[in-house]
RNA sequence: GGGCCCGUGGGUUAGUCUGGCCAAUGCUUGUUGGUUUGGGACCAAUAGACCCAGGUUCAAAUCCUGGCGGGCCCA
């Protein structure tokens, strides 16, 4: 293609994403960044419209696997916070308790929560006896509202999720659907009679979560985080980051384990069969508006967006060429407009008296998938001819026009898919290691570079994972699911492990 | 917590250092009319901006103070 005089209304090269990806949310009309808070952009029925699809999948999920949509209050007092922080303090207080202190990696500050919400201080002109903060999360109130409904075993499993907005007080940089002020978030919380139940919901989290990053085109590393990167009161965290083109990780899905540690803050037991109580076991699954945001980073080209088949608002597009001259150009337009949507895709037709190629341009800028043109030249060779926002155009027979389209966005998907796994591919490299220098001090072998994933073998204390992050600058994203299938010498300590772990980059 | 930078039509940008020639430039965009229509059409008309409040001055987009908003860096 010839380079265009003008620029593609103004999208920077996908090779500066910096510049790039703010510039494509806007541009593809997903959001409106004017509004006068940062972090929170308006919804623009495009953007919309992809993640309620999002949300459709991840409906679909919980409701093949037995989950139940609630809706809780998006206000919360303060004093139920309590429970939960003397939770994290204790558990924070027991871990350093069993261990050595030089083994111990030095904490952030005090959890810093109550710095993170937005408060609600006042009711009309009266200052509130307890104040409120608007939901960053909702283990609060939902397990505050369990306690209530779990009496017996018969009560469990309980398995429940809802989408929601949550709101964070971010004072670092945003991004448009990656580091935002009001979340749009997915949140499962499941309670079972026991760790086995608990551990079976953790796998099954595992697969959705797959399900969905396939159904998005996405490819991911799963790990377990480390323990210093554990969700505040749970047992275990685990976590799918997708790896952006710029190389850096963007955590799109996580979930936790919570062993029976947050029943206990908020007193969540049962009766079993033989009339003793017990405490609940917990999980979490938490996803966000950041699939949205990796689809957006990942597939996305100079031109635009692309959309996968499987989230695109517009599937199809239909474009009239000509119609002026023949008037059966329309007729058939709309034909195979509705018949495509009797089939169930999502099909737009774009009559605007523009010049096709404006047409294509824009469309492209959206990410449609499939670009389809008929006129009169067609209508003599029934056919039609069409363009994947992949690339290439072909002829397409009008009959049987469905079974086509169908299967070219199936191409388009797996297109996608083996594209992104390239890319992330092409970004993990191999760790260099230290040597010694003259002064006996462990050294990178080679600097790192900028935009690279390392994996690496790693079965070091917290504080060779704290000193692998200082000289590294990156952040170690834990376990990886995969591990080596032979032992490899550990990157800092040197004895052989199959931990195979990946620093990066985190969004 | 400490430091730095920025704010001009819907978007982007010139002008700010060195106050006047700015009743504010280019591109883009919106609207209307006409000619057009197989990969970004053209012509014409038209719409639209100096973040807010004070101050200095004969004179402020420009200088000063404060506020609001945005961005960056370091702990």
């Amino acid at each position: 293609m010839s380079s265009p005089k003008k620029a593609k209304r103004g999208i920077p090269s996908k090779s500066e994403f910096n510049a790039w990806y703010p510039a494509i949310v806007e541009i593809a009309d997903l959001v409106d960044k004017r509004y006068p808070i940062k972090g929170m952009d308006v919804w623009k029925p495009y953007g919309l419209k992809s993640m309620n699809l999002i949300d459709g999948i991840a409906r679909r999920e919980m409701a093949r696997t037995g989950h139940h949509e609630h809706r809780f209050p998006l206000l919360v007092p303060e004093d139920l916070l309590e429970k939960e922080n003397r939770l994290v303090s204790r558990l924070k207080a027991a871990r350093a308790a069993g261990v050595d202190p030089s083994e111990l990696r030095i904490e952030d500050e005090e959890s810093g929560f109550k710095k993170e919400v937005y408060w609600v201080t006042k009711g009309g002109e009266n200052e509130l006896e307890i104040p409120m903060f608007l939901r960053p999360t909702s283990e609060t109130p939902m397990y505050t509202m369990f306690a209530l409904w779990i009496r017996s075993h018969a009560d469990l499993p309980l398995k429940t999720f809802q989408i929601v907005n949550t709101f964070r007080y971010e004072t670092k940089q945003t991004r448009s659907f990656i580091r935002v002020r009001e979340i749009h978030f997915f949140e499962a919380h499941t309670v079972h009679a026991d760790k086995e139940g608990a551990d079976a919901q953790i796998e099954e989290d595992a697969q959705m979560v797959q399900s969905i990053l396939h159904d998005l085109c996405l490819p991911s590393l799963v790990s377990k985080r480390p323990v210093w990167d554990t969700f505040p009161g749970a047992w275990f965290t685990k976590a799918a980051d997708v790896i952006m083109p710029n190389g850096r990780t963007l955590q799109v899905a996580t979930y936790h384990h919570y062993k029976d540690q947050w029943a206990e803050a908020f007193d969540l037991t049962f009766e079993d069969p033989d009339g003793n109580t017990k405490p609940c076991h917990q999980t979490t699954f938490g996803m966000s508006e950041r699939l949205l945001g990796a689809v957006v980073g990942m597939h996305g080209d100079d031109y635009g967006l692309v959309m996968p088949p499987s989230i695109a608002p517009i599937q199809i597009v239909i474009m009239p060429i000509a119609q002026h001259v023949n008037p059966n150009v329309l007729t058939s337009v709309y034909e195979l407009d509705e018949q495509l949507r009797s089939a169930g895709f999502r099909v737009h037709v774009d009559d605007r008296d523009l010049r096709p190629g404006a047409k294509h341009f824009d469309w492209e800028i959206k990410g449609v998938p499939l670009r389809v043109e008929i006129g009169p030249r067609d209508l003599e060779s029934k056919s039609s001819l069409v363009s994947a926002r992949t690339g290439g155009k072909q002829q397409i027979a009008l009959d049987g026009f469905v079974d086509s389209a169908q299967q070219l966005l199936e191409t388009i998907s797996s297109e996608l898919r083996s594209r992104a796994k390239k890319v992330a591919d092409g970004l993990v490299c191999a760790f260099p290691g230290f040597i010694k220098d003259e002064n006996g001090n462990s050294v990178l072998k080679e600097p790192i570079q900028d935009g690279l994933i390392y994996e690496l073998a790693f079965d070091g204390s917290d504080s060779d994972a704290e000193a692998l992050e200082k000289s590294t600058g990156l952040t170690l994203l834990g376990d990886a699911d995969m591990p080596f299938p032979d032992p490899v010498p550990c990157a800092i300590t040197g004895n052989p492990t199959t931990r195979r772990q990946h620093i990066a980059r985190m969004y």
